[in-house]
DNA sequence: TCGGTACCTGTCCAAAAGTACAATGTATGG
DNA sequence: CCATACATTGTACTTTTGGACAGGTACCGA
């Protein structure tokens, strides 16, 4: 796997090329198209130089290639992981990291995994429970919902519209409806906006009826 | 790395032994403690016979011998996999994962990441970005909208109809929809379902128009 | 004062969504 | 074999949504 280095500098820092030997280093995320063409590899984004704003655009930029991109942050804090994890990277670190550390992130990125730091993981998990009130069951009412009626229903949760959802079962329109009026009973809901957001377990204001 | 799978079968299951040759079986969470005294390993466990609190209790108990703890769920969904990553476990996925997944997850937890399937990953991170206070413009478009487009926004993100927003902004349905009209054109979503879900940074299939 | 923007509203219309009542076929378990 | 649940579709109807076209007012900076 090919190993891209986006920093200012434009040269590889010693423990970059001690990590992956065959590691290249390019200054813009521009360069990137060109870089990453044939192979597809890990882009890794040195942002220690960059202001806020910045920061962000690159990710973006950089993670439209399509491949994973790992972050390196000079002060990694919290803030500014959600909100790049947030932009499309999938690997948060320390710039400084060692080479060992490197090897790791790599292979769990490579992985189809996403790496932050031990107690950022923790953080995720955590905060996301707080969104989620973790109905240890996760929807009661999900359960209740047949096979058909949950494929529906996912759907919905994805804004997809009636046509859509029948072309995709291969079902008529009318048959969707049917399925939805009774999803919407189950769930305990009034239309597809309240359904969508209730399989994204987001409460909604108006419960009532 | 030794791989241990705890199975009320008690057998292992094809694909298991071929994505670990060296894989041992198990029926009770209790065994674990013997069968990984001497070397650490990874502990797969199957939960597709158990009911929900049998689910967290033994994630949580296999977590407990300080081994990292896969859980195989026969339907993965968003809500279980909060709660059993909440009780401990490092990694979340189909209990019929091809070998080759498995070796992929294997190598994630190993290197001390977290493994979830890709749309959950996501999950984890949008979900965490709405309780963290995000430093950077989550949503670009976002900043586009004006301050009552903003309020009519956030009410159907909440699941309101047009005649709730009126009265609640006290307008006319009609400007409701004038609003909406220009919501959806800088949101660049096309009803009220995707916009409800982009205001939760819940991507849908469909962006295209 | 002029032009731009946000905000508000109206009428009219078409599409989408949702409901009511009804019917058919299949599968499954007692 | 029968009851029941599920999936499917039909007709017909009401409600909700969303857009087109066409206005008003108020405010703010050039």
């Amino acid at each position: 796997m090919e190993q891209l280095f986006i920093t200012p500098s434009g040269d590889l820092k010693d423990r970059w090329q001690q990590a992956f030997p065959q590691a290249k280093a390019v200054v813009e995320v521009a360069s990137i198209g060109e870089a990453t063409a044939a192979a597809r590899g890990i882009v890794w984004l040195d942002i220690s130089q960059m202001d806020d704003s910045e920061k962000t655009a690159s990710v973006a930029a950089a993670a439209a290639f399509g491949c994973p991109v790992v972050v390196m942050a000079a002060t990694p804090n919290e803030g500014e992981a959600f909100a790049l994890m947030n932009s499309g990277s999938v690997g948060y670190c320390h710039v400084k990291a060692v080479p060992a550390q490197l090897r790791e992130i790599a292979l769990v990125v490579e992985h189809g995994g996403l790496w932050v730091p031990p107690e950022l993981m923790q953080r995720f998990v955590k905060l996301s429970l707080r969104v989620v009130p973790t109905p240890a069951p996760t929807q009661p009412e999900l359960n209740e919902l047949t096979a058909r009626e949950l494929m529906v229903a996912e759907q919905v949760a994805h804004g997809a519209s009636n046509r859509e959802i029948a072309e995709a079962l291969d079902i008529t329109e009318r048959t969707v409806k049917a399925h939805l009026s009774a999803i919407f009973e189950k769930m305990e809901v009034r239309d597809r906006v309240q359904l969508a957001l209730a399989m994204n377990n987001i409460p909604t204001y108006t419960t009532v009826n």
